[in-house]
RNA sequence: CGGGGUGUAGCGCAGUUGGUAGCGCGCGUGGUUUGGGACCAUGAGGUCGCAGGUUCGAUCCCUGUCACCCCGACCA
């Protein structure tokens, strides 16, 4: 990518939003772009890092057996209906609704309603279960209020997978392959996220943990202890039995010495049992030939809120121009070098754009920094706000066949030439 | 929906005790610069959120209204 093809000018930072710093500073510089509350655009790198969290989330879920599908957001009222949820829904507020001439449509706020619709097609036997499907799709709610840019909106990227068995001990089994695959999508992405115990209360069902990342900034409140990494939500403390809850299927017996901290809500795993099945008319034949319902689990990573986390979290901040950028974790930065050319100078130029050419030949995520009439300092300043982990500068200082690769992150040096830097790349 | 706050140039903000507005950054042009957020000169950007009211006159005062932000109930 050039940067002179895509409309960035440089910025001053200015007057940042210390409750969100990292999120203050993609909007001023305008990687997101608000047009309401809760709704946001996405500027290319901070797109391209979401498709990258995405792909991890894909190639992870595969080699754990899930199926990919696609469920339409747009769906008829009439499946909202069927189930029972339709009036609920509405009138708390959270699913918009379109009226036209041809009936009325609803946004998915979630997709147990379509997946029901999508998997009684198809799993009729108890000879096609058990299975794992999956879909990464916008849902919109209307959320009554939006929080923290893009951690609490109207309309973001989720994923969500349902799990389809014929016993209860075969939809455990189910929901720990997806708790696994959940803990290793989160440790790839690069984020120190655990699970705890959580209450199943909307969705009902057995069992359901939250996958938590400690922070500040989030709107949760746990308690944790730091020892075991055992952890439960502080809502679960207002469950009727909630002793008995955790003690049967937690097998936690005493919180006294658990701390209260702060974390955000990027994912969340249920234990359905048969609820949904009974209120979907999501039913199979067993080997008996009876009709019996499924064991179904539901599980859900926020993808817009798991990528505001990791931009909070990768956030620098210097101690002279506090919050200034980022670095963003080689797992998901979309591009890996970015290139600072001087431009007024015509063989140095010439060698950028080479470099440049070479590296994007052989596959490099590289972004060439040729905008006009930037100073160098200027351009190593936008390299973190785009979060390019590191840079190389071809000016005076450049010699020769040999580049300096620069780590934005650790600032250390590495004198290389075109051909080691190819290999150092991939 | 309850409580608090903010709407003035693309962004961040001043200001006018009522006489239709400025600053910094960014943007255009010319020049000098270019290894850690360059500088000089010059220029273009605003029906001061919207609607009423008071007034000779409202961006400012009053009343509505809308939008956005923060705290609570909801949730990935």
């Amino acid at each position: 990518m050039k940067l002179s093809q895509t409309g960035m000018g440089t910025i001053k930072l200015n007057n940042i939003d210390m409750m969100y710093p990292g999120q203050s500073i993609l909007l001023q510089t305008g990687q997101i772009v608000q047009y309401g509350a809760g709704i946001y655009g996405y500027n290319t790198v901070p797109l391209l890092v979401r498709r990258n969290i995405e792909e991890i989330i894909r190639k992870t879920l595969n080699r754990h057996g899930c199926i990919e599908v696609l469920l339409p957001t747009l769906q008829p009222d009439i499946i909202w209906k069927n189930s029972g949820r339709y009036d609920q829904y509405v009138n708390d507020g959270t699913m918009l609704i379109t009226k036209s001439n041809k009936g009325t449509f609803c946004l998915a706020p979630t997709g147990e309603e379509a997946m029901l619709e999508f998997a009684r097609e198809k799993l009729k036997s108890y000879k096609n279960l058990p299975v794992v499907y999956y879909q990464i799709g916008e849902k919109f709610r209307n959320e009554i209020r939006t929080r923290g840019y893009l951690l609490r909106g109207k309309a973001f990227p989720m994923l969500d997978v349902y799990t389809f068995d014929t016993t209860p001990e075969k939809m455990v089994e189910a929901y720990n392959n997806v708790r696994d695959a959940f803990l290793e999508i989160f440790k790839e992405i690069g984020l120190d996220v655990i699970p705890i115990v959580a209450d199943n209360g909307a969705m009902g069902g057995k069992k359901s943990e939250e996958f938590m990342l400690i922070s500040d900034q989030g709107e949760d409140k746990i308690l944790y202890d730091e020892k075991t990494k055992i952890g439960l939500n502080t809502e679960v403390l207002e469950k009727e039995n909630y002793q008995e809850y955790l003690s049967e299927e937690y097998g936690i017996e005493n919180i006294s010495n658990f701390k209260e901290i702060r974390t955000m809500e990027l994912g969340h795993i249920f234990q359905l049992g048969t609820r949904y099945s009974e209120m979907m008319n999501g039913k199979f034949i067993d080997k008996d030939g009876k009709e019996s319902l499924y064991y179904m689990g539901c599980y859900g990573i926020g993808v817009s809120r798991t990528l505001a986390a990791l931009y909070e979290q990768c956030l620098i901040n210097d101690p002279k121009y506090g919050p200034c950028g980022f670095v963003l974790p080689e797992s998901v930065a979309p591009y890996k070098i970015q290139i600072i050319a001087k431009t007024d100078d015509a063989e140095k130029f010439e060698k950028a754009k080479k470099l440049y050419e070479t590296l994007q030949a052989n596959n490099v995520g590289v972004i060439l920094d040729d905008r006009d009439k930037l100073s160098i300092g200027a351009k190593i300043k936008d390299c973190k706000i785009l979060g390019t982990p590191y840079f190389i500068v071809v000016g005076d200082k450049q010699e020769g066949d040999n580049y300096e690769v620069e780590s934005l992150k650790t600032g250390e040096k590495t004198v290389m030439n075109i051909e080691q830097i190819i290999k150092w790349s991939l």
